[in-house]
DNA sequence: GAGCCTACTTTCCAAAGGAGAGCATGAGAC
DNA sequence: GTCTCATGCTCTCCTTTGGAAAGTAGGCTC
């Protein structure tokens, strides 16, 4: 309110707050971070080189099991580009690619643990809000 | 490799190994709400009501800046049906409608802390693997 | 020389998501 | 009385994303 005397009446869906203690670039960049890092198929392949420590590329798509293989390729370079995963290629006929987590894909399947627990500890509550959802909206 | 006799000889990418240890319901549906939860929006709707407590449906969109309100209404209803949010209508005019956590939220937000804080502490890692990688392209 | 094997790439199509306008409705301005 | 605004959505386009399936390279086997 203190600065709507220049700005338009109209309300600014897209507006923001420029008053902020922490930095807003660091927030901005872990935002972005979280952003990319949040994704369905990172989880998972993150989860899965976890467990089964180095896969080649169709293992990896057999394991998540229903993924596409240009959203695995997709995935994999960008988690390649990111430092998750190292890639390795056996130069032979046929090609043989290898994956498996870097230290800090380690790390981030670490960080991660605590939402799979988290997962596994409240799937039943949230089956549970979901029907008493849906019966509300009957 | 052990029933590969009545299989076709076909690759099949969509196939899954039949023998594992653990359950694979469990598997599945906790795989389903990682689908579901690890999503950016989510994520960082769990992030805006977890620092700031109680906030309106426009206040959730200003704090997250660049979300449509059609994803906004969508995420925090998704969110409400999973028992992640509850979601309270001050019947006045003009509508007035709070959100905030759950207990389940809240224990939500506590278990993605931990993803936080390494993004936190690999975000100068990761920007210096996306440049060395964009280098490796050329 | 036909076919295979593997890690992609490409093409086509459906689905998800963003931008912006519209809606309901009563309070306050004029 | 009439006009406008404020708020939490909803609806309608239109762009981007993602899935399914076919194609590619190239040495190797039959």
């Amino acid at each position: 309110m203190s600065d709507a005397s220049s700005a338009p009446a109209l309300y600014r869906w897209e507006g923001h707050q420029a008053a902020k203690p922490v930095d807003p670039k660091l927030e901005a960049l872990v935002r972005d971070i979280i952003g990319k890092v949040a994704d369905k198929w990172t989880m998972l392949i993150l989860e899965a080189l976890e467990e089964h420590g180095t896969l080649r590329f169709t293992d990896v798509g057999r394991k998540l099991g229903d993924i596409s293989q240009k959203m695995l390729t997709k995935t994999l370079r960008q988690m390649e580009a990111d430092g998750l995963v190292a890639r390795t290629v056996h130069p032979v006929i046929p090609p043989h690619v290898d994956y498996q987590l870097t230290e800090m894909g380690q790390s981030l399947g670490a960080a991660f643990c605590g939402v799979w627990l988290w997962a596994e500890a409240h799937h039943a509550a949230i089956e549970a809000s979901r029907a008493a959802f849906r019966a509300r909206q009957d």
